[in-house]
DNA sequence: CAGCCTTGAACAAACGATTGTTCAATAAGA
DNA sequence: TCTTATTGAACAATCGTTTGTTCAAGGCTG
């Protein structure tokens, strides 16, 4: 059981190290010959060797780690944004390394995490505000890529088209017939919020509607601020209803149950992402799906490349997924 | 912006390396004078110094780092249990190196994992059968703590206890007069479904209740399979069911709507593991805690130590958290 | 005052890989 | 045939720690 190490392979191989290590990394093919080269890759496999990362790290001063912080584990769409991430990671030889971090938690977690010397570069997700996420990103000592988010000077991000998912969203109610249309935006300033509004006006204007913003209460990313919203909303009799996410979602149905409106008849709600848990609400919503573990996936790459050296180039944002009609939505009422 | 080293600190300080490292180690604090000792924390503390943990991993075959591997990260259950690992390890000087694995990507994920030399140690969670789940764990070449599972043989578990739990839900349907309670139990032949369905016939039994197998549906852990297990119940008239898991319950509920019955006036419904989601169905579902956050806490501190030497002392089922009540269970009908 | 213990700290050898440099043998060119 | 490239592979230093061993100085005993 104890280890095979590069030595074991090179002696066994009748090769020094240095040529050994030099196969097995494919590097500078041409230095070696064909036969030994052979030999050494033979009886690699045949020893099951692995080359040891912390040597290796040592020696290259890189971890071949990434490390993963996002604010909530169980919310679905950092999630499979992880999934993504690792997937490509895995792909390219780099394992992650997830900190999931409170809110509020300034500044400590992408600090410690870089500090420890434990991972090249840093995948960011966060839902905090523009000024406590620059001072946690200050103090990071590594390359790092923001996701699902934006922050004017950071080098890399990779965001979702929120603008048009809530576009498409907008559509679809329209298409049935919809005219008053609310919103429950996300949270006041932040930046999917204004993509998401952006995308609701835009829908609201190719169908001719006029915008009220009456018709638009701040929800946040709660289910209480979804039922909240949605109380204030109902006086302006909408019926429909796009909610920026699913927990918001979530509440404003409960208001609507509570409010005794029958969902769609009386109302009909669209959300914005894709998950299981949409289909277990009640009536199962409607929504647009977001390419949330693709957004991992890009970002994971893009990462590497950036320790790689290569110029990181902006990545556009990443276009929404198929529009998933359930059984929350349906034509407006007469 | 160039690293700290260990010679750095022993240089400003004016002593060997060995000295600092066993000063900064906290090894055998007899045999450095206090002067000294002061001297290099205070070296260490002004230059702040963070040991290279991939040299110290090298030299000492340990990483200091724990794997995770779990079936589904979006499942909130894995979710907190990772959040407690994470916050265990953190503790203990420990990162958490994440794997989810597809269920039924066999064997690879924990060889892999174990076999790239980067954890000392494997968390694992799974819905595999008992066989699979064996023969990858066969494969894992580091010790390993299984969570929310007992496999014959596996040296140690941390389990919930799904037994007290479930009879904790029957004993709140009983009180509130229900008799004919049905259950929608896990998979088939599956620990924890044993469990529950024992705890289910327990608290029948102290109501003096006939168990009847025909209450008794296997949903799984999907919502199709709580829809459809519900389907099968619905001609026994059940007054209450317990659902074996909150995804089981949203399918079970969702089917209760399309029959016209009312929740909970004509059936009160309860599930086990509370989570955000439980309150955003509708009604919200009324459920008993589960302490899968201190099972991951649990679970990491036995791994580690485990891994210290410590001899592994088996850890006793984890007992439920609160009833959590909500809207979906009221009086039985009369 | 000589010899022996203690104490405090330096010396030095790993851990397992990577990589710049050297070197021998062969091939090519003059 | 002798020199010069070229190829193929060994040599050896290094990454930053940890830890077994050695060693010097001072304190004690007799």
């Amino acid at each position: 059981m104890a280890r095979v190490t590069l030595a074991d392979v090179a002696r066994v191989a009748g090769v020094d190290m240095s040529t050994a290590s030099r196969v097995l990394r494919g590097e500078a093919a041409q230095r070696v010959r064909e036969e030994t080269r052979e030999r050494i890759l033979k009886v690699a496999g045949e020893l099951n060797y692995r080359a040891n990362p912390l040597a290796r790290g040592l020696r290259t001063a890189r971890t071949s780690t990434l490390g993963i912080v996002v604010p909530q584990l169980d919310n679905p769409v950092f999630a499979s944004a992880i999934r993504g991430a690792e997937m490509a990671a895995a792909a390219l030889g780099y394992s992650l390394l997830i900190s999931h971090r409170e809110p509020g938690a300034t500044a400590t977690t992408i600090a410690k995490i870089s500090q420890t010397n434990r991972v090249d570069g840093l995948l960011v997700a966060s839902l905090d505000d523009d000024e406590v996420l620059r001072t946690d990103l200050n103090a990071a000592q590594v390359p790092f890529v923001l996701m699902n988010r934006v922050l004017p000077g950071a080098p890399l991000s990779v965001v979702l088209d929120s603008r048009a998912a809530a576009r498409k969203a907008v559509d679809h109610l329209v298409a049935l017939g919809h005219r008053r249309i609310a919103h429950l935006a996300g949270r006041e300033g932040g930046f999917n919020a204004r993509q998401r509004l952006d995308g609701y006006r835009d829908g609201l204007a190719a169908a001719g509607i006029v915008f009220d913003p009456a018709l638009v209460a701040v929800a946040g990313y709660t289910a209480e601020g979804g039922a909240a919203a949605m109380s204030a909303l109902l006086p302006q009799k909408p019926s429909a209803v796009l909610a920026a996410t699913l927990v918001s979602a979530a509440g404003a149905m409960a208001r609507l149950h509570e409010a005794g409106l029958r969902i769609p008849d009386d109302v009909s709600v669209v959300g914005l992402h894709d998950a299981p848990v949409a289909a277990m609400l009640y009536p199962a919503l409607t929504c647009v799906a977001m390419p949330t573990e693709e957004m991992g996936r890009v970002a994971a790459t893009a990462l590497i490349r950036a320790l790689n050296g290569e110029e990181p180039e902006p990545v556009p944002p990443l276009p929404p997924g198929a529009l998933v009609i359930r059984a929350s939505t349906g034509p407006a009422p007469a």
